[in-house]
DNA sequence: TGAGACGCTGTTTTT
DNA sequence: CAGCGTCTCA
């Protein structure tokens, strides 16, 4: 499953010959295939023809005399690459399946294991997924007694997510404290320790984190220029799709993989640009002329995807973001629908209309693989499931929970991953934990001696057990004795150690061990198509297969609608597709009141609208149930309201008494009085901030959202669920 | 020291 | 609606 990056000896094939020609590309399209040698940045709208300029971009190189394996395709998911790599196929043939594809950790995996030695890594370290890297954090956080004491301590995800912020924007903790998470400044030298101690945790382990993937290649390449000048020798033609969603981490490692030959080719959209949460920054994707002098640039801006009514509407979506962005769209497709704006009484209503219209329109002759629904967060379509489900609609969601994140999985896997990395730490706590009255002392007992051992199975073998627990233990010693003795394939290592585990598992989830044991049977599939235990380890952290995997099995081409975050949507196109939940507070997201994170929101909504081709609905309830029954009101997204008039057409439900009013209205706060009244902070009123001191309001921005000025601190934007903020008299 | 019960909270997006 | 912290009992 893993293509490995030093593999040689294929039977040689010829190269293809004169696919590239005027007739299958536009002006523009074809510039950017032919461009010669050197660095070129493509700024490619929504349905622009940004893959097949890549596509036949490789066809180019390959055409020209490129060897294959001189070629690097990053890509943003391992799919694209995948689906990338198969398009070049159909173009040409297996002569390009020896192109390297894949996501920049990907790749990083695979350089790393050769060339972490330089860090002191050895080439067999573990890759921790999100719940991993939060599971340590936990452990320090323990360790070091916080949280305890101070109830607002920040939980392990806001942790996490700070300092991988912090990494990938290198920005000082203090600096991203201040500008991000003011709330929490009181706790920067806290949050200090706990990062320390947990870089040192995965060094000492073994172990790297996503950013540690990017960090570390980074840093190889950076600091060992022997190992620079052989990727660069190795891949003489880089090109990297979505550069708008790199962050500077990634932005540096192909600058340095392109040392001495700067072939690079990046091809992106700035008003695509939804991952800044990860770091990433549209503007990097102008500033590549500057980190690449000489670099071409080429824009594409015809649109060969949506119907002109569908443009129309997106275009005037981006038009009135802040920041202004470098093209406009056009399209030569006539007709189509004007998009349908529906406003729906509750989510229930909300349901029923889509799921009357997707019946509607397939009975029309459209497929349900041909139909999507696209919404801001995995749990906006929970009411949605169930309808479809009662109307026995089959679907395929996309984005949300992982099978490798469910408890029960994380409980095989961690057997296996000692066997590969014994001194994964993080996989013995979780295993030692398993054993009935082992609790966390034990634990830390056990592992304090495997620490610093240098056979922590010996060491475990030779461990003084309680009479209480000696029995499940030995069981243990045995299990990893068979493991580790035995040269198996990655389905035997599975089948011995699942055999060791029923047990247990029936134990600890002895109330839903059934459902969860589908689950356990969906991972014996996918393992069996690994025979190297090491890759598949690592795509439980680097591709995780959705729940609903539709892959060895023939499911393959059946027809589905399609469920998806917008996130994950990225790339896709469909005849039709609905964009859900379009109320204040869910999209845009609560969470998002800086100005930047708003306007992400809105390049969000642009995402989803422009990958329909034919129709195009928006809908959004006004009612929105929240955790604790009361209702909530919501007002349709600002978004959707600033549309003018006529771009689109309202519906309603028949029968619905309810007024389609659009006007924007903020949610009635159902939690009481859990921070100040906002009307008492207008501008011109003194505040006081408990660590900025006083300072005067000088602008209200949002419903929750004020910008103070402080006279020692400067220019602050607050917001007053976060910021203590008091009123002065 | 571990296990289980209870009540509170807060909930984005992905490699 | 789960994932916590806290509490109590074994």
């Amino acid at each position: 499953m893993q293509q490995s990056l030093f593999s040689q000896g294929q039977a040689p094939i010829n190269p293809p010959k004169k696919l590239v020609s005027r007739e299958n590309l536009n002006q523009a399209q074809y510039e950017a295939v032919t461009a010669g040698d050197g660095p070129v940045l493509v700024i490619a709208g929504a349905g622009s023809g940004k893959t097949r300029t890549l596509v036949y971009r490789m066809a180019y190189l390959l055409e020209r005399g490129v060897a294959p394996e001189n070629i690097l395709l990053l890509t943003f998911t391992r799919k694209s690459a995948q689906e990338m790599l198969h398009r070049a196929g159909q173009l040409m043939n297996d002569y390009s399946q020896r192109v390297l594809g894949g996501t920049f950790h990907a790749v990083a995996n695979l350089l790393l294991r050769r060339h972490g030695h330089h860090l002191g890594y050895s080439s067999n370290f573990t890759i921790l997924d999100q719940s991993d890297s939060e599971g340590i954090i936990n452990l320090i956080k323990s360790s070091l007694e916080l949280g305890g004491a101070g109830k607002r301590f920040p939980t392990k995800r806001v942790i996490i997510n700070i300092i991988g912020k912090a990494v990938n924007k290198a920005m000082p903790f203090a600096e991203l404290l201040e500008q991000q998470y003011l709330h929490l400044y009181e706790y920067l030298p806290d949050l200090e320790r706990i990062r320390n101690h947990y870089q040192k945790f995965k060094f000492e382990h073994g172990l790297m984190d996503y950013d540690d993937l990017l960090v570390n290649l980074k840093t190889v390449l950076h600091d060992f220029p022997a190992v620079r000048d052989e990727v660069a020798a190795r891949f003489t033609n880089i090109l990297v799709d979505e550069y708008q969603d790199t962050n500077p981490v990634q932005a540096d490692i192909v600058r340095l993989m392109a040392h001495g030959h700067n072939n690079v080719m990046v091809v992106g959209d700035d008003s695509q640009s939804i991952y800044s949460f990860r770091g990433a920054d549209f503007r990097n994707i102008m500033e590549f002329p500057q980190i690449f002098p000489g670099t071409r640039v080429i824009t594409l801006e015809e649109n060969y995807r949506s119907s002109q009514e569908i443009l129309t509407v997106t275009n005037s979506i981006i038009e009135q973001a802040t920041e202004k962005y470098s093209k406009k769209l056009f399209s030569n497709i006539a007709g189509g629908a004007k998009p349908v704006v529906f406003g729906a009484r509750n989510e229930t209503e909300q349901a029923r209309f889509i799921t009357d219209k997707i019946i509607e329109i397939n009975q029309s002759g459209v497929p349900l693989a041909e139909i999507a629904v696209l919404f801001r967060s995995g749990f906006h379509s929970y009411k949605l499931e169930l309808e479809l489900t009662n109307h026995r609609i089959d679907f395929d969601k996309r984005g949300g929970l992982k099978l490798t994140e469910s408890a029960h999985i994380k409980d095989v896997l961690s057997y296996l991953r000692v066997i590969s990395n014994p001194y994964d730490n993080l996989a013995w706590n979780r295993m030692l934990l398993l054993l009935d009255k082992v609790g966390p002392k034990t634990v830390q007992n056990i592992l304090a001696k495997i620490k610093d051992s240098t056979d922590p199975f010996a060491v475990l073998e030779a461990y003084p057990a309680a009479k209480s627990w000696a029995a499940g233990f030995n069981k243990l010693v045995d299990l990893l004795k068979t493991l580790r003795e035995n040269e198996l394939t990655p389905s035997g290592y599975y089948e011995t150690a699942l055999d060791y585990y029923q047990g247990i598992f029936e134990r600890i989830y002895h109330d839903d061990y059934p459902r969860r044991s589908r689950d356990l049977d969906q991972l014996r599939e996918i393992i069996s198509g690994y025979d190297n235990l090491q890759s598949f380890i690592d795509d439980t952290a680097l591709d995780p297969p959705q729940p609903a995997a539709e892959s060895a099995s023939a499911l393959a081409n059946s027809d589905k609608l399609i469920l998806s975050t917008i996130h994950s949507a990225k790339g896709l196109e469909w005849d039709t597709v609905f964009v859900i939940h379009l109320t204040e507070g869910k999209f845009p997201s609560s969470q998002a009141f800086l100005p930047e994170e708003r306007e992400e929101e809105r390049r969000l909504l642009y995402v989803a609208a422009t990958r329909a081709r034919n129709r195009l609905f928006f809908t959004f309830p006004r009612e929105i149930m929240s955790q604790d029954r009361k209702m909530t009101i919501g007002g349709i997204s600002p978004f959707l309201a600033e549309i003018p008039a006529g771009m689109v057409k309202t519906t309603v439900l028949p029968g619905s008494m309810v007024r389609q009013d659009f006007t924007a209205r903020p949610i009635i706060a159902d939690r009481g009085a859990k921070s100040s009244d906002p009307s008492s902070f207008l501008a011109g009123t003194g505040v006081r901030h408990p660590f900025f001191g006083e300072g005067k309001v000088e602008k209200v921005i949002g419903p929750r959202t004020v910008e103070v000025f402080f006279p020692r601190h400067g220019r602050k934007t607050l917001h007053l669920d976060y910021a203590k903020l008091e009123r002065l008299k």
